[in-house]
DNA sequence: GATGAATGAGTATTCATTCAT
DNA sequence: GATGAATGAATACTCATTCAT
């Protein structure tokens, strides 16, 4: 039997403590997404958290550990919630639907988030070498399933490389213009993007 | 017996100012390339331009004209390089091939330069502003591009403003790509990218 | 028991606040007063507090609100010393007396912060617009004042602003006679100087 | 026999480097009185005179000379014109009168000259110490005439320190008024000056 | 004599970070 | 855990001064 009050009390602190770590997080990217990277100080974050700057330097080592926190923070969530979507399907035409419709989706809910990443990705080299470090995986899980959809003969014969970059690049620019039209019709947005990917992809009658 | 003498004097001022200035617009590219945005501070462009940081001033009213300089000088460099290779041209397939080769060459030539602005447009307001305008006028001719295309029967029925969108984002994903992966053979992926806008655009056989 | 443990504890804060503001301003009149407005830098002044230059930052929004702050702080103190001095008297000519006595008295106590608001007046466009206001005030006050002892028949006829400013004159270069003669006996320099302004505005002898 | 040729260009030198100096210095005090003295900038000062500001500094040695010349220049001028109008007189009423009102108009034709200076006094430390020099030799002279016309039966028994100051206060504060109110009659403003100061000395009727 | 490019010390101000409370 | 006073390094920018031309 382990002391209960302890672990208990350790459990609340962790609780308390991941609840204000979350807390300034979300603060970082609202401010990030109102003022800029630039003028995204611990002042204007504490305000927004309803906290004081030095608690900020409480929870967080230093500036670098909170804008690293934001980046992964919101890199798992996104992660957690497209994983789910794109499990299992028949073709890969249909999967690649799944995803590119999926993450437009996404786009539309979590919109602050990955404009604040964006930002932070043009400023703070250790979050945008980690974020590289993901994007490049991801580039790579996409090469390999055009190379994949090729050999299995669903694909017409395109360099996947070329292919997965520009999937990226058409993925990641949908936050920006879901933020700048906020009347833009995201389903349609979603199936036409899919079309553009699906006709570049297919192959075409003899 | 040349009554040059003061013109030309007036002439060498003009081109040292000129020269300056455009020493050090090349040394604040290098500069946010290198740190981000955020941390391009006057001092640091000062020593990449091998100058001291008072002289920035001199030549600059201020930090925003310094970086609104870089953006326009970019842009001006980038359409004159691109206007005179996408002149005349028979369809609309062709145009958009040459447009798309034309740009994957431009930035194989001059990675850093977009790689910097990119980072400008996320964090200097006004010089985003300004960015904006060009970015918004540049996806409206797509735009109408594409739609003209449809017209004439060229394209696919497919919407335009999200095709011009994703041509965009593949287009502005291009200088990060070479940049990184410097071996990268540029022709064979201007010519795979134009191939993905051409399968993306074609009509498919009925 | 006291439930006034937050109160006081606010209480202490603004005390502290209100405490550092109180020491910086009597540091800026200090360096004021040895350099000049000009070179009464943030480094000189924050020297002489015995705090860091960033901490004045910390608690004025900026220079401007330092020096109004100056300006206002050492009006409030002297007006609230003179009014309880100048109150109910019987003739124009008593009040006269007591208004100069009054003012040479309190000049004795506070040399530095009269000589500083002069500098500041001679200097900060804000600070002297402020200032301007109040002097324009009391001269009209004291012009008033003359006018009315003319028509009481009590003081000869002269021109009342010419007098008004004559006396301002007078009293503004007392505390620069007493910083630069400490030694000069104080009373007897009251006495004289409302004598002079006696003599000057008495009905002569037929 | 001296060489003439020498002498003769050693002669334009020093007019056309005199000529320059004055330039300056009238730039100097036009600058101080648009701008005030902290802001008043060899730029500033450079492009009111129509010169580069490094002639500013070949000119003088630094700052503090400039200044300086400013501070010397005024007042030479003041005193060279003041002398002749107050030469030689009757009764030391009839000088005192002919001192202010000398003064007065003085004033009125050179207002941005006084108030230059008194930015300056109230500005730089080595200006301010040689201009308190004069104006203590000048008290001082006050002082003696008004001790010497109380010995000569003409003045009441007043003390002569006070009445030079008050005296002294109220001529340093035309300038101001002058300049503030720039459609004051002079002439009047002259002479009520003068009576206030013949009522202040004068002795009483027994 | 005169210019203007260039410097370096100085300016106020910002801000992440520390620490006593 | 949380605050806010305080620091010190960093920021853009100013300016008298130097110097090659």
């Amino acid at each position: 039997m382990q002391p209960e009050n302890e672990r208990s009390d350790q459990g609340r602190r962790s609780f308390i403590e991941a609840a204000r770590r979350a807390q300034i997080v979300d603060a970082a990217i609202e401010t990030i997404v109102e003022l800029g990277y630039a003028k995204a100080s611990f002042a204007q974050i504490a305000r927004r958290a309803g906290v004081s700057a030095g608690l900020i330097s409480y929870h967080f080592a230093n500036r670098e550990e909170l804008i690293n926190q934001v980046m992964i923070t919101v890199h798992e969530s996104m992660d957690a919630d497209l994983t789910t979507k794109t499990e299992g399907s028949g073709s890969y035409a249909v999967s690649l639907r799944r995803l590119i419709e999926g993450y437009v989706h996404y786009c539309a809910a979590h919109p602050k988030e990955l404009i604040a990443i964006s930002r932070i990705a043009a400023n703070a080299t250790e979050a945008r070498e980690w974020a590289d470090g993901q994007r490049d995986a991801t580039l790579d899980e996409l090469e390999d399933m055009f190379r994949e959809g090729q050999q299995a003969g669903e694909y017409r014969d395109f360099a996947p490389r070329v292919m997965a970059l520009t999937l990226m690049a058409a993925l990641e620019a949908v936050p920006r213009e879901l933020f700048e039209r906020p009347d833009t019709e995201v389903a349609a947005y979603a199936t036409e993007l899919a079309d553009v990917f699906d006709h570049a992809t297919r192959k075409t009658a003899p």
